[in-house]
DNA sequence: CTTGACCCCGGACCGCAGTACGGGCCGTAC
DNA sequence: GTACGGCCCGTACTGCGGTCCGGGGTCAAG
């Protein structure tokens, strides 16, 4: 009861079985007791193992999630916001970049609809 | 005079030596002809290129860009067009899903700034 | 005559996040 | 008894786009 093989845990929290083992050797799970050779997890593993989940979603890498499980584990809040806020900073980069490269695709699509010549190596005036 | 060496041609194009010789393996660039044995590179392949960076620039893979310029080498436009609307419609999958998760991580930096407990577990609930 | 700047090559390595592979053990159901 | 499912392990491979490494050749300047 409240325990799970290594199969359970990773059907309970939507993963592959050698991503759990992944995440071990990682460092983003600890170790769990093996009574018989076999990984038992508590509770608490799943709880860590959907946060890192979580962490995924929301474009931590493993190596950020890492640092991120620790500081949750200290129930540091503040270290908790502090890299939510830095991530959002870095989403927005990206999103700006994607939306640049829409802007360009745009462009492009537009003069070679029109039939230029540019089209064929790609090269789109610069906007003024 | 309008013959460039592997390090003119990565020079005027503003990349590595290495990524030439990469690009080659990868068919992107087409084996130069060599005299002395080394490469020597005449101007369209300085445009094929730089035809492959703005490519990149775009967001296309190698292996897109694979096909983009077969389509430009063959004039077909078409396909170009079609291939910048086809990337123009992932670019606006990714922008999405960018913005969910700008969205996502507000919420969390928000609820943790109120000193919710459910930021350790990075649990934000979900918008109605 | 050595140093430096080019060039040649094949193959290894990077980061990222897993996924797959092959071999072996254990218990249960048929 | 043997087939099946679950677990164990270490290692290798995937995709993407390069980048680096070690060893070797040729030339001109100092």
């Amino acid at each position: 009861m409240g325990t799970y093989t290594i199969g359970e845990l990773a059907r309970a929290a939507g993963v592959n079985v050698e991503t759990v083992r992944f995440y071990e050797r990682r460092g983003l799970l600890r170790q769990p007791e093996r009574g018989d050779g076999y990984r038992r997890y508590p509770e608490s593993d799943l709880d860590r193992l959907r946060f890192v989940r979580r962490a995924k979603v929301l474009g931590f890498t493993l190596a950020e999630i890492t640092e991120l499980l620790d500081a949750a584990t200290a129930g540091a809040t503040d270290d908790v916001v502090a890299a939510a806020r830095e991530r959002l900073a870095s989403v927005d980069v990206e999103i700006a970049a994607l939306q640049d490269q829409r802007r360009r695709l745009e462009a492009l699509a537009d003069v070679c609809a029109g039939g230029d010549d540019g089209c064929l190596t790609l090269a789109v005036a610069a906007e003024p």
